[in-house]
DNA sequence: CAGCATCTTTGCGCTGGCTCAAATCTCGGG
DNA sequence: CCCGAGATTTGAGCCAGCGCAAAGATGCTG
């Protein structure tokens, strides 16, 4: 990402890592010779949301913090990548913009490649020829949801709930859009890790605020762009 | 699943479908040919957590939930699945066993092909060849963390962390387990969705039970089992 | 080795959301 | 058309954990 590689990355380094160590050494020589090493202080930001997708990385030492920013500042700790883990494979994922951001727990090594080679990678696990547009996506929506779940209270955790729904299967009805499905308070809460009753309370209160509609079973959103208010403010 | 392809799908039930759009005729009809329809009624089990990933499904009508059932028989819905995408992918993820249970929201129509076939459904979103055992393994760890956050409380969230931290990165030393990177109370805080200082009262208690013992910015967990305890039980 | 920035601990009051409890409503089935 | 199971609403009390505030501890820097 900043320089050309060192003299000559040593074999030594790939060697020991589970995917490496069945390669020829001539086959290691030529993944080295690609690699880019990077050594970055504890603290500092390997990669930042948003930024082009253009490399991945291998850990060799240290430890990655990977984390996202909400848009009141808040920190979120998504995971740890310990050493010998690839991270930052978004190429991988279909997405060519990095999901969150990356930074040093403790000073850190690492080698990254540029995302054109991510293929040659994919075929040393001995896995198979796989789709993962899908499956990039789901992984982004459920990393949304930890987010969620660790910074907004439950009212706005339902409001986002139900607007995801309303997104996903609405039907439009006299008066609003319907969730495409059966639906009870229970489900509801299950979706968003708070009880019944809550939920209840919650939609009684929209519904008198004429933001929702509901009867047994269906939930009508009469007013969804005050939901997504909801959702998103604090208080 | 229950039953042979019927007399003959028909092919304008792939038509209309993103991925199969642009195929031949001929190529639908090979890979309707190979498919098994299934209708379930609203509330139905298709799949259940931890059974053998025999299968892959595409949902034509309906909603599918997918949900995940804690130890203490708590329901966490995880995703729902609207109508024409690609549910019970875990082939896909180099997984043989579903990580979790999919029932019917509603009234439900699928089609499901056996896992064998999934490369051949792979090719057709246009992607390229990956490895993905890595992926399926992460985004199975964030779904762990989703079920954490909502259903366990402060306490047992900022052990379990303590806990995949001393697995991932954690060194021997007399005493205990450190962690292997600096690790402030703000940082676990950031992991957990909660404060620095509910942290701090949480590490000074379990210091006076003997189970973690801490210096500026290192933890060391000198009863493993016992944190290992508190991350689970209730209470 | 003194100063300072950062990290940590601790007290206190408040409240969102849970638990427990019970009444009421809705709808499909007989 | 009546009954019962499941769904919903609502009340009351309680407490885990947050926000705010301030004092102490630790380790790096010059």
């Amino acid at each position: 990402m900043t320089r050309p590689p060192l003299n000559r990355l040593d074999e030594s380094l790939l060697t020991p890592l589970p995917p490496f160590s069945r390669l020829e050494r001539s086959e290691i020589r030529a993944i080295l010779d690609q690699a880019v090493s990077r050594r970055v202080e504890e603290g500092a930001t390997v990669f930042h949301e948003g930024a082009p997708a253009d490399r991945f990385f291998l850990l060799l030492d240290g430890t990655i913090r990977v984390i996202r920013v909400t848009a009141t500042g808040e920190h979120v700790t998504a995971l740890h990548i310990p050493a010998g883990q690839l991270f930052g494979i978004a190429p991988a994922l279909g997405k060519d913009h990095y999901p969150a951001t990356a930074q040093a727990a403790s000073e850190a090594l690492m080698l990254s490649w540029p995302a054109r080679l991510w293929p040659r990678f994919a075929a040393l696990d001995g896995f198979t020829t796989e789709t993962y547009a899908t499956v990039g996506k789901r992984l982004g929506e459920i990393n949304d949801r930890i987010v969620e779940m660790a910074t907004l209270a439950v009212e706005q955790r339902v409001a986002n709930a139900l607007a995801r729904l309303v997104n996903q299967t609405g039907r439009k009805v006299e008066g609003g859009i319907e969730i495409g499905f059966p639906l009870t308070r229970q489900d509801l809460s299950e979706m968003t890790g708070t009880t019944l009753h809550t939920v209840s309370r919650l939609l009684s209160a929209w519904e008198k605020d004429g933001i929702v509609s509901s009867r047994r079973k269906h939930v009508t959103v009469t007013d969804p762009h005050r939901l997504v208010v909801l959702g998103q403010r604090r208080g």
